[in-house]
DNA sequence: CTGAAAGCGCTAACAA
DNA sequence: TTGTTAGCGCTTTCAG
């Protein structure tokens, strides 16, 4: 019983049994069920009766060990709970569908410790390649990524120094841009809405941007709420009633995700207040989900799914660069603000 | 060279090394970094040193080869983008952020053929237990699920025939009870607006107890409006607009899911419509998001948080049981329906 | 407290 | 087309 967990109750199967069973060389089994080489007809079904018969699942991690090869990839990213992930995601997914590798996801949630405790938990595993998200992490995460001997991709956002290849936008571009559409649009009295969290970094980054492109219009901004916590209907909907109330001559509001500015949105329906007339709005990402709310808001696609099919491409075509893979977020004015 | 990849540049770094920069045996060091059996501060401390200088991550790969161990929790589930799951995820997360175990996620993209080889591929790394959602499978998925020798944890649902433990709610029930809620409120020309997915396995058991429980009061479903695609606020609406254009005397709808529900609020406050007094209408689920709306939709909290905690408890305590957790949903009346 | 030997289940390389 | 041999990097076991 060496070696064995103390829980298991029967020993696994391994391609001995298989070969026993087919009357076949293991090697031969091992050939048969990777399709490997050439095998004659009557032996590969003969293997693969017995396989079936038996229920044999292979074991991988003596298969990995052997060949040094593992079809993982690890995707790291804060979280599955905020939607602009699961995006990401599928876009990987796409890409990867058409290959042996397989995503591997692991969620730091919003920490640097936490995180470089993922890569590490993941890089012991000898992945075929890594994808990141964002461009801050620790010290001995970076180092670990550096040296990790595969792939590496840091997604989402290019302001920054990538520690290999990267695929994003540029958050800080994508607020320049915004308060451009917003200042050409006559808005004067522009207020900002948007998370307290210096972890989230594309958000800051956001808005940085956005005030740099207020103070090329002559602007600056009039006003800023900021809260602690997720964002939710609920969430847009006080820092809205919040800011308004400290400065009610606020003619814009900018947010920093659609979801806030959906429950801003409702908010300012409600009060009866004239939109996009008497204040404009404008969020950041596009969610589809929120098709069909009263009126569309204005706001920025993040390209969060071709990033993850770039990032993917990437790690499939075995690209060992430091290739800076820049998209092009996409402004979407919706009924939410003036016609230009 | 031999086994090695032919793209990957440097040979990994082993024990060896490590132990070479120690002086000491690779026993030593493996020992020190599980923090195993007796060892001296002073080498223990040396072999730190020489570990950190190195950068060295150990191969999990051969770890788990030799000890028989894997530290892993298959988790597979329909997909990421419905916002059900990672609910459950975190109520995992959080049960198995407390022992060694960490979760593998895996998605089926509601198909049975995908998820049989989801799960092969989870197997096929011998992870320590295996959470999958849903009772339906196919028959290969079953017999795996069966003689995986491993924990393994059906969720979600508890209203069919689980393979071995299973956590989760009785959707038939949460229809029924809804339908019961609702016609002890006076309301008798009722709709249902959902998936006319058949995969959708829990929403079709809620639609088949909600129209048990208004069959035992005496009603029957007034008109049903199905949708294939996904839920959103504009996939809502347009349900509403045409179940409420072909049957316009209905004066309550039963929605598949709260996302949906919300889209038919915002469609029927527009049409200036009277809730919950001309109209009711309530949703399943309990999304935090939707906190903010104009009125809060009754519905159904699914405990999905907690069937996820409840899950990695039997992981986490190598329950090879057949056992089954029954959890109550808790109905939440909210403003769209009238009071009792 | 430390080390040496054996082997986990599989695959690469070579032999037949 | 099939089989044999060696060994992947680590941990278990047992000996010092």
């Amino acid at each position: 019983m060496r070696g064995r967990n103390p829980f298991d109750g029967k020993p696994q199967m391994t391609l001995r049994d298989v070969a026993d069973a087919a009357g076949v060389s293991e090697m031969t089994v091992s050939r048969v069920l990777r399709n490997r080489g050439d095998v004659s007809d009557k032996t590969r079904e003969r293997v693969f009766g017995a396989a079936r018969r038996l229920g044999y699942v292979p074991n991988k991690i003596a298969g990995a060990l052997a060949s040094n090869r593992v079809n993982l990839v690890g995707v790291v990213i804060p979280s599955l709970s905020n939607m602009v992930f699961p995006d990401v995601l599928s876009g990987i997914g796409e890409v990867l569908d058409e290959t042996p590798l397989q995503p591997v996801i692991g969620t730091s949630k919003y920490d640097d410790q936490h995180e470089e405790n993922v890569i590490y938990e993941m890089l012991s595993w000898r992945p075929s390649g890594l994808i990141v998200a964002g461009l801050e992490h620790n010290e001995a995460a970076r180092a670990m990524m550096a040296n990790a001997g595969i792939p590496v991709v840091e997604v989402m956002d290019v302001d920054g120094d990538p520690v290999a290849a990267c695929v994003g936008i540029s958050h800080i571009e994508a607020g320049r841009q915004m308060a451009r559409e917003i200042a050409a649009r006559g808005y004067r009295r522009i207020g900002y809405c948007g998370s307290s969290s210096l972890n989230d970094h594309r958000a800051q980054k956001r808005r940085q941007g956005f005030e740099q492109g207020l103070a090329e219009a002559g602007l600056s901004l009039a006003d800023a709420c900021l809260y602690a916590g997720t964002s939710g209907f609920g969430t847009g909907r006080g820092m809205t009633a919040e800011i308004l109330g400290r400065t009610p001559d606020l003619d814009f509001l900018y947010y920093n995700s659609d979801i806030n500015a959906a429950g801003g949105l409702l908010y300012c329906l409600e009060k009866g207040m004239d939109i996009p007339g008497r204040i404009g709005l404008a969020g950041f990402n596009s969610f589809e989900v929120l098709d069909g709310l009263p009126m569309r808001i204005a706001t920025m696609d993040s390209q969060r799914h071709e990033i993850g099919r770039r990032a993917a491409e990437l790690i499939a075509a075995n690209a060992l660069t430091d290739e800076i893979v820049t998209l092009a977020p996409v402004f979407l004015p919706g009924d939410t603000i003036r016609a230009g």
